[in-house]
DNA sequence: GAATTGTCACCAG
DNA sequence: CTGGTGACAATTC
């Protein structure tokens, strides 16, 4: 899947990224949160990863625990967010599903809410697709989404028509 | 699948 | 204000 980077503050965590430069990925950390002193600290991360790992790994397993998360944006994109997170794996949704959950018609708000996730993966937004099933676009690459989307299918192959 | 059209918030100029 | 642009949607071939 390419490489991961995990960021924590003291109330949970902040960014998951998914890439292939690290040097960059760490610019863009650092771009977005100017104010940070940024730590390397692997051992401190290890139930963070791991419990990344699980997701990725098993995702029709439910994860035993859940890391804390420090979602930074507007009420509005974190409500999306926390839409997001009430999705189970397996299942997809579509933007303008979404949409219509939070009473606007236009699935470009949400869509754009969406987009700016910071957290790969443990905020689900590869879990939402076009209306007419089609895998849409993925700030982290459409092949990445297809694969994530690809994992948690194998777990209940038998609910595809 | 691909192409076309409708549509609208957002942003740069 | 104008024009370009989307992680969209509905329709059509």
């Amino acid at each position: 899947m390419g490489e991961f980077l995990a960021a924590v503050t003291g109330r949970g965590l902040v960014a998951l990224e998914i890439g292939s430069d690290r040097p960059f990925m760490l610019n863009a950390l650092r771009a977005r949160l100017p104010q940070a002193d940024l730590i390397e600290s692997p051992s401190e991360l290890r139930d963070v990863v791991s419990e990344i790992v699980r997701v990725i790994d098993d995702p029709a397993r439910q994860s035993q625990f859940h890391v804390p998360l420090d979602l930074r944006g507007t009420p509005y994109e974190i409500q999306v967010w926390s839409m997001l997170r009430s999705i189970p794996a397996g299942e997809t949704t579509s933007y303008g599903t979404l949409a219509a959950r939070m009473g606007t018609s236009d699935a470009r708000e949400i869509t754009k809410a969406i987009a700016a996730n910071p957290i790969a993966v443990l905020v689900p937004c590869h879990r939402v697709i076009k209306t007419d099933g089609s895998i849409s676009g993925y700030r982290w690459g459409v092949a990445r989404k297809r694969e994530l989307l690809a994992r948690e299918q194998r777990g209940r192959p038998f609910e595809l028509s």
